[in-house]
RNA sequence: GACCCCUUCGUCUAGCGGUUAGGACACAUCCCUUUCACGGAUGCGACACGAGUUCGAUUCUCGUAGGGGUCGCCA
């Protein structure tokens, strides 16, 4: 039964490279129909926030990566928070004692007696990687106030939560030995272990906590991207799937995942192409499904969705045109209000042509007539009155776009009208004519 | 400084001894078109360097250079 965990320690919000680390195990449980568990490692106090605890849970279940074992949720082998272990560690610490791997500073603190052999790390990344027997002073994993040392509680907690997996950043494997030295002393098997590539900033120096881009919440959640795109985006940043297309779903990226595939080589974050990623599932979003996405960015933008199915079907009409939920407020905002404002040049090129006040109100007239108010009807009429007044349709519809958006570019200007219905589209075209 | 990992278009990458070195993002041009986009087509653009192994190296080996990481009473 394979059990993998995401073991961040809350110094700060959910970043990227901890999304992609977590990804990855939650990606392999998920193959595997194993278990995957949430452990926070707060052991130090100074540095650990609960604000930050939260904050990583929130960004955990936004992009949909959910825990089996862990915070709120429980399990088998908890508490999963670190700072509720202590007794634990206590008696662990007595073992090492007892087999006199350790010995106590002046100060108190608490060091581990390295092996000092050769060590190798078995791992499904990077192959095999023998560190010589080191000459590094032995290792503290106690301080003086009793709390404990990182490196300990990861691998006491790992074999007392009987990990058999272990996929972390790469940061990690030049530690990796003192890890397996002390699963050693503990006549633990130690887990098999995957270092995956570190995402890097676009000029190439490792991407923390304070880079752009980094913050799931503050970037991603706040900006506009949709869980999904993160996802699909996050899995190809060291990972290429043996697939023609690089936009697949979580069940896909499920299905194909392979650790042996991971490049060993780090990676540059690029928020093009993660952008990209978010344009392609915003279009594939259902309308209401986009409504609800979009709901968040409408509300900060002052608009009111009472119309559920119209203001769906207005975001729809607009869904090729943007790449984040948050562009979206500016491209729908006239479908909400009747004071909508209009460009500036473009009042200007209407007031250029006196002509173009006869053509609205061809149109306004065709509009009137009209028995029915479909698309294909807006359109004909559309089309029959600009024949009428002996102009091309592509010289009435810019007036016309104008008019019901106050805009110069949006959906199609039969769509407008039909999601505007038939009384707000001829009161607009009055409000126009009257500027 | 010591040790570890890495090195193909600007970026993400395919390639696992013989390819016109393929794709995606970005960029450029054209087509489509009522705007903006989407979409389609085309183009631009890479094997870090040096030895060796081999009939033949992007691919294997060793160096060099460059990048990243680790060496905490941070995780």
């Amino acid at each position: 039964m394979i059990r993998v965990r995401f073991a961040p320690s809350p110094t700060g919000d959910l970043h990227v490279g901890g999304a992609r680390t977590a990804l990855f195990n939650w990606l392999f449980a998920r193959k595997h129909g194993g278990t995957f568990i949430l452990r926070i490692e707060d052991t130090d106090g100074a540095r650990n926030t609960e604000e930050a605890s939260a904050g990583i849970l929130k960004g955990l279940k936004w992009m949909g990566l959910d825990w089996d074992e862990g915070p709120e949720k429980g399990g088998d082998y908890g508490p999963y928070y670190q700072s509720q272990r202590k007794d634990i560690y206590d008696s662990y610490l007595a073992k090492l004692e007892a087999l006199g791997r350790t010995y106590v500073e002046e100060n108190g603190a608490v060091r581990f007696k390295f092996s000092r052999t050769a060590i190798t790390v078995h791992d499904m990344v990077c192959g095999d990687v023998t560190f010589a027997p080191t000459e590094e002073p032995d290792m503290t994993i106690r301080r003086p106030d009793g709390s404990y040392i990182f490196h300990f509680v990861n691998v006491v907690d790992d074999i007392e939560m009987k990990m058999t997996h272990v996929f972390r950043g790469e940061d990690h494997l030049s530690n990796t030995w003192k890890h397996i030295d002390l699963f050693n002393a503990f006549g633990a098997t130690p887990p098999t272990y995957a270092h995956i590539p570190l995402i890097l900033n676009s000029d190439s120096s490792k991407m923390s906590k304070r880079d752009a881009g980094s913050a799931i919440e503050k970037s991603y959640m706040n900006g506009g991207f949709l869980p999904d795109a993160v996802f699909n985006y996050l899995c190809l940043l060291g990972w290429t799937p043996r697939t023609d297309s690089e936009v697949l779903d979580r069940a896909t990226l499920t299905s194909l995942f392979e650790p042996g595939e991971i490049h060993s080589s780090n990676a540059r974050f690029d928020m093009q192409k993660c952008t990209w990623f978010n344009a392609q599932y915003l279009r594939a979003l259902p309308p209401l499904d986009l409504l609800k996405a979009a709901q968040p960015f409408l509300l900060q933008a002052g608009i009111i969705a009472i119309d559920e199915p119209v203001a769906a079907a207005a975001l729809h009409s607009v869904r090729e045109k943007v790449s984040l939920l948050s562009e979206l407020p500016d491209w729908v905002h006239y479908f909400f209000r009747e004071d909508y404002p209009y460009e500036d040049e473009v009042v200007a090129k209407l007031k250029a042509k006196p002509e173009n006040s006869a053509l609205l109100e061809a149109a306004m007239a065709a509009f009137a007539a009209l028995p029915d108010w479909t698309e294909s009807v807006v359109h004909t009429a559309i089309e029959e009155a600009a024949k009428g007044a002996g102009v091309k349709t592509g010289a009435l519809m810019p007036l016309l776009r104008f008019a019901l958006s106050g805009q110069s570019r949006g959906p199609g200007v039969n769509t407008i009208a039909f999601l505007l219905g038939k009384e707000r589209t001829i009161e607009r075209i009055q409000r126009t004519l009257a500027l």
